[in-house]
DNA sequence: GGAGAACCGTAACGTACGGTACGGATTTTT
DNA sequence: AAAAATCCGTACCGTACGTTACGGTTCTCC
């Protein structure tokens, strides 16, 4: 191979890449059993190399939830071109992206683990997912929302009350009894369905006038 | 003292029930460091009967899950006399009184453990909070739903997908971001006023002509 | 091609903790 | 009051796991 410059996100050579994607393998498949010897047989790699590149089993596991959520980042939604049918779009497009997110088998996995450590001392895994899950998709989805009550689309005082609400409504109780292990199972046309049902009742709660004409029965 | 016999919840001792409590305060405190040695110093028992009487640490953990939930049992909600005011005052309350238990130090610590549990191999932990908690509840509130409908005052299909509506708007982001360890705080007033917003927010999606008297502005 | 670094595999060490055993004190029973 | 049962406090055992150390191999760079 040409020698690849670690030209990677975070300072990371492909092999510590590699590490970590088998941590998260370890996480996912047979839950809280990540221990370094583990991941160093499915790694394939030698402990002495684990302590060396991250310190210790916290470093590793810091790196692990900081490297899934660098790829996390999804496209951005334009507001171009704003209109009600648009807007909703965005928000259903928004909102099925999200249900698959906090649904998939990793974002469970690693939600666990952070909340795990967020009961013992001082972990910060539990700040680490908030920034970039919650937080970071309110800094993409309030922008949409500013421009469709910009454009006379949506009605609100406070962007982070609405945007609240519509987190309500798309996510439920889905987290939560996925976190605690109900069979709850989600399949891509149950996602559709939700996100559009969730969607116009948000409209049907924050929108005008305006925003009526593509809206579907909400009661339904 | 004279005698009193066990009637407690689930043939436990006094004594057990401490033991429990200091399990619970365990939790709470100090997060997940409950180690039977930190337990029967904390209840000044020794290990051999905690042993004895739960058999082993997963025992223990279960039988402080299920002591918790014994008595976390809420006042039913009364459907008789049922008109809007009633309804939504029934609803606030609901609302207001689940806001508070999932934000409660104990209520946290204890989907942690269970969330935390259910990572690893067959924790039936989880099981056991959803039964009593979200499942239990929703028992509770959905014949208040079904006699709102009854009445006229509310219109849906599916009394499960309503109620789960107005899980996610009472709840909204509140009880993950918690559980991530967020300095959310959420102190008695804020808890009305969220209760009351998505009791209204809740109405405004499902209520009929009827229930549009005592409703107030939702978005504000 | 050879020196040196990086790395793999494994062995070894120390600690923490779940679980067990035992002596002595307290309570209950007869 | 004697006998039996329960229980507390502590010491002990075995294992699991985080961490370190080391021999052998591969890769890098002159």
């Amino acid at each position: 191979m040409a020698t690849p410059p670690d030209q990677s996100g975070d300072e990371l050579t492909a092999r510590q890449q590699a590490v970590l994607d088998a941590v998260l393998a370890l996480m996912v498949e047979q839950g809280g059993d990540v221990t370094m010897t583990a991941v160093a047989r499915r790694a394939s790699c030698s402990k002495e190399s684990l302590y060396k590149w991250f310190g210790d089993r916290d470093g590793l596991l810091t790196a692990t939830v900081r490297w899934q959520a660098s790829r996390v980042r999804a496209g951005n939604y334009d507001r171009t071109r704003l209109d009600a049918l648009a807007l909703r779009d965005s928000l259903i497009r928004f909102a099925a992206n999200w249900l698959s997110v906090i649904s998939s088998p990793t974002s469970i996995a690693l939600n666990r683990f952070a909340i795990a450590q967020a009961s013992a001392r001082g972990g910060n895994l539990g700040a680490i997912m908030l920034a970039n899950g919650r937080f970071a998709i309110g800094e993409r989805l309030k922008p949409v929302l500013d421009a469709g009550r910009e454009a006379g689309l949506l009605a609100f005082d406070d962007t982070e009350t609405a945007f609240r609400s519509f987190l309500g409504l798309v996510g439920r109780d889905v987290q939560i009894r996925l976190l605690l292990g109900d069979a709850l199972e989600v399949v891509a046309p149950e996602i559709e369905r939700d996100a559009a049902r969730a969607t116009d009742q948000f409209l049907a709660l924050y929108g005008t006038a305006a925003t009526a004409a593509g809206r579907n029965q909400t009661n339904a």
